[in-house]
DNA sequence: ACTTTCATTGACAACGCTGTCAGCTTGCTG
DNA sequence: CAGCAAGCTGACAGCGTTGTCAATGAAAGT
């Protein structure tokens, strides 16, 4: 069944290069204590045999398992999900690390027990935790507990000595509620995220720190909370709309909602952004396909992963960077969701 | 590094059940050949101690590595992808199998290459090879040369012994089109899908028969290609709508390009869909969200992808189903992207 | 009762690597 | 130049399974 594998082994490798199988080893795995012509010895021998060490034999004689595992909410945005396996992929294959995907589905008052048996079954030896999983308090305990690492992408304060990487999401709220500003809207309407996401607090924040800078006054009528799925942004807009006095501008604090924000517009008869501008976060896929193409705020995922990735493996190597990383930026795009108040 | 384990080995369970390792060996591998009430005690055995197999002994000392690849296009629609992943994942995951993702970026010309060497690399045991990676013939012809069996989701008749799975793309083709004469309309202009999906083909056949059947001439002038994602189905419908006398409906093959239809025909100012009917394919996840809803058809991806990766484990495991499957239905939705002709 | 046949079970050697530890070289130190 | 530490290398014992094959037991045939 098994299709013909690579047939060099360690042993084939050793007799080419009249070495010890253990040298062999010493040398694949990069370890210390091996003069510089016994290493190029083996590693010639290495290429000419195109040896490839044999996974299992690997694991199952060391203790190391070399598997990354990528746990995620399921409903999260596909195009997040592909950044973030596709920016983790990138640095795990080469690395010689084998990257798996774990989907959970919210809410799951069993996940805690899910994550282990997952962690556990596929012999997971660090994680890669992107939001929303990450914000939870519960899954992080557990990883700790299990002493399992992990690089989390979420939008908090790293715990000491771990690995956490964020991008600077209250400036990128801030930002985008002062080109509303800009664009001379007075009555700002804001749709809030999920409250489990840490995002949501952040963008929300940067809203108000935007109204208070610029001496707008905050209103919490022009607040409704949303989760982040496109019905929710809908119906928060349905009650910002219907408001005696209807805001110029709506900020949702992501795409999904900003597109349920224009749906309704549009459903209502309102020019978008002539009557109404809006703009929302995280430059999904069809944030540049829908009509009219949305202002939003991309942040660089794929690269997040990537670090988060690339920071779990070197703790997984052991090689101690304990270099704490600076948040990533956010970019706004300005597209035509938004336009200046007539 | 690693957590802590499941500590409890065959040996541990042997002892416990007062059998050998080898008739352990046997039960939790669904071996024949041992007595009933042999199996019981050992199984017992194994529940109380929590026994897990260990797979990298499991792999060293057998040949199977229980890994199942699922190669994929990286361009496409995220929602398919995701359907896939999670109907695969279904499968697998309770049969003990690992489901690994590769990624392809088309075109490539050591896409073969990349494929060998993943193979390899990952000991993948049999793959599951969606559209439109199966629809490449050198994908195929390389895993028969290397002996992987796979489990391909496209629009192919299979080769013997080969497990395929389909969708009826025809029939649903000519069931919206009939669906669009039936509103009236007259004159259908056609967007085909990339030439290299097997898909392509058989949506445009659909199309061309529902004219034939329905008495209307079929013009060339009213098809033009297109390659699936938006930008080229805005085109398309740009030169579409350039005609004399344009089409009162278009087809397109699939949501993204019909996407692109939307957003050119709104640019025109045209109302859809009273000046203009729209229609796609593959209902994805924004196919229900952008303004006016599309009138699209939805293929059963989850499903398939179960009915693949079972197929797929089957033959792997040896029990040899050699039930040829029919092809799934497709569900034609109806939104509001579509309407009578006034 | 005595083979023969087959289902059932177990002993033991792989499988290909890493960990441990001992042995052999070097290069320094005094 | 002996003496010692540090650098380098190899022998060998696991790691937890499955495959092979021989041994045992039970059922069936003569």
């Amino acid at each position: 069944m098994t299709p013909e594998r690579n047939k060099a082994t360690i042993f084939d490798v050793a007799r080419r290069a009249g070495v010890s199988i253990k040298t062999v080893s010493r040398v694949v795995n990069n370890e210390p204590n091996v003069r510089q012509r016994t290493r190029d010895k083996v590693l010639r021998s290495v290429r000419e045999l195109r040896y490839l060490p044999n996974a299992a034999a690997r694991e199952l004689g060391g203790k190391r398992s070399r598997v990354v595992g990528l746990i995620y909410e399921n409903a999260q945005e596909f195009s997040y999900l592909n950044d973030l396996f596709n920016g983790a992929l990138r640095i795990c294959e080469p690395a010689g690390y084998t990257l798996l995907l774990r989907p959970l589905t919210l809410p799951d008052p069993e996940i805690i027990e899910h994550i282990r048996q997952f962690a556990l079954n596929a012999r997971v030896e660090g994680f890669v935790l992107p939001a929303p999983l990450g914000d939870l308090p519960e899954v992080p305990a557990l990883l700790r507990e299990m002493k399992i690492p992990f690089a989390a992408i979420t939008p908090r304060e790293p715990a000491p000595d771990e690995i956490n990487i964020l991008c600077n999401d209250e400036a990128a709220s801030f930002s985008l509620t002062e080109l509303l500003i800009d664009q001379g809207h007075r009555s700002i309407g804001f749709i809030k995220g999920h409250p489990d996401h840490g995002a949501s607090a952040k963008r929300f924040a940067g809203y108000r720190q935007a109204l208070k800078k610029n001496g707008l006054p905050y209103s919490a009528r022009l607040v409704r909370q949303g989760y982040f799925d496109f019905d929710s942004g809908q119906a928060a807009a349905a009650r910002l709309l219907d408001l005696p006095q209807p805001p110029s501008a709506i900020l949702a604090s992501n795409d999904d909602m900003a597109a349920g924000v224009i749906f309704e517009a549009r459903g209502r008869g309102l020019n978008v952004p002539g009557d109404l501008s809006i703009a929302g976060f995280d430059d999904t896929r069809f944030s540049s396909r829908i009509w009219p193409p949305l202002t939003t705020v991309r942040q660089p995922i794929i690269r997040m992963a990537e670090t988060a990735a690339g920071l779990l493996i070197d703790k997984l190597d052991g090689s101690d960077t304990a270099k704490p990383e600076a948040p990533f930026e956010c970019e706004v795009v300005i597209r035509e969701s938004t336009a200046s108040l007539a």
